[in-house]
DNA sequence: CGATCGCCAATTCTATAGAATCTTCTTGCC
DNA sequence: GGCAAGAAGATTCTATAGAATTGGCGATCG
């Protein structure tokens, strides 16, 4: 509401960036709700702007793939609960995965070797930290310097994976990962945030330790395990099916029959 | 050209999609060269359009991944040469066969079987053919049937995987691929082609075969050496190195400062 | 009474002009 | 020769108007 009005004071060119990640939040807090029609008047009243940079964000939405492009009828929310999540999980897992596979036995041994110093420094920090109160300054700067060393390894691998399309597509996956994220983390900034970021830090080394020992298999199967982990993790709080959809928009019957499935295949312009 | 300007007599409401399946067969068709700025004006007065679908065009192609929009400075023609197109197919390899590991086990079995029925088909009349002069009319029909049978096969699978995000991936790589084998295609329909589609039918059917024994690891290994194969195939006529882009535009002073490297991780915006 | 056809409001899409901002090239100065 | 200020060019955003399409509404006809 007011709220992404306030957003809006960035850049000069950053405008349309700005829009996007908001009604990627929105779509995500739920606050957008699946089949919910995004009429470009309504969108550019709340956010303070001209009709132009609401097309072309929603022309930038269709491209991610939240919210369906219908020509000449407007754009239309996608549903996103945690089957969706979950798949899009799965195809981060396959990428990364096959990034690790590239990038084993070409990586920057000495940043690796830094990082896998790191991790372990991280490590009995959190050892101590878990018998502790979660609202611990020290622990959460402890979390979000966990938060940069994912950030960090995960970068690193991209950039050492030798393939820059790669790259590019596991970064766009994860501004899908990231928009949700901040929803799982403002519902509930409990302890188990505090333990999952512990359980991470094994994960993480164990990938770095298997990236520098050059063995590709072991790579690969951890970072497998590291992606569906967090997962796991990060779809705990999204609604297993469509929530209160039929309570207050019984517009669209989803569950009716087929029918839905295929249009969306069919005159969706999503990206193409 | 003008050839582009004719394209665009279209539904109103299509006229973005036009014009970005037209920038799209021209930058693969290298007319638009790796690194070349697009300026909207410019392609406005090309396409006779004015600047506001243009800039649509631009927003949905950088979401299909062929140009980088880099925020007050345009848009940027991504760089496609053979390294390109293979890594292009690294990642579809690696989508393509998480598909098939996630369809493997829930397949609709008519369908496939229906599918092997038709491939063990095709095969005998394949091997006849490859003996004769590759302008036979017979052979293009032959080749026809072939290609309808590759989508089939990877559509089926696409849609068998029960993750409709990983279909959607598969499908826009496959649209980036499509505007590339059109390239290749014009480029020489001599009898490569014909020897190319009987190796794939034998590699299809070894898939089809794993699909429907339940085989998982035989269908990704199969699924596996068909994207490889065709990478090899595809790539061929393809320039190894950008060619002549280091003449055309030397305005990039990338090594000035700390600073674009920067910019180039935060702001550009491809695909987010 | 029900169905089909045509018209109208709403929305979307495109065109155009102009202001603000950013990038880049040029010029002048130290 | 290197650096700063300014000008030119391009891009982005705003705003408004008009054309095209959609979907609903009522009227007419079987």
């Amino acid at each position: 509401m007011t709220s992404a009005a306030s957003r809006l004071n960035c850049d000069h060119g950053l405008r349309r960036q700005a829009i996007v990640e908001s009604v990627l939040r929105e779509v995500f807090q739920g606050r957008l709700r699946a089949g919910q029609h995004l009429a470009t008047q309504q969108l550019a009243d709340q956010f303070g702007v001209s009709h132009t940079p609401i097309r072309e964000a929603l022309i930038s939405l269709a491209g991610i793939g939240v919210i369906d492009l219908v020509p000449n009828r407007g754009a239309i929310v996608r549903r996103v609960v945690a089957k969706d999540v979950r798949e899009i999980f799965q195809v981060r897992r396959a990428l990364e995965c096959e990034a690790v596979r590239s990038a084993c036995g070409r990586v920057d041994v000495a940043a690796f070797e830094l990082l896998a110093e790191d991790l372990t420094r991280l490590k009995p920090a959190q050892a101590r930290s878990s018998h502790r109160k979660p609202n611990d300054r020290l622990l959460m700067r402890s979390v979000e310097k966990a938060r940069q060393i994912d950030s960090r390894l995960h970068d690193l691998i991209c950039s050492s994976c030798g393939n820059g399309f790669l790259a590019k597509e596991i970064t766009r996956l994860k501004t899908l990962f990231r928009a949700f994220r901040d929803l799982a983390w403002e519902h509930d900034t409990s302890q188990n945030d505090f333990r999952r970021v512990a359980e991470e830090t094994g994960e993480h080394l164990a990938i770095v330790e298997a990236l520098l020992a050059g063995d590709r298999r072991r790579a690969v199967r951890a970072m497998s395990y590291h992606i569906r982990s967090g997962a796991r993790y990060w779809t705990r709080v999204l609604p297993e099916e469509a929530p209160g959809t039929n309570g207050s928009a019984p517009n669209r019957g989803a569950g009716r029959n087929g029918r839905d499935e295929r249009k969306s295949r069919v005159c969706v312009e999503g990206n193409e």
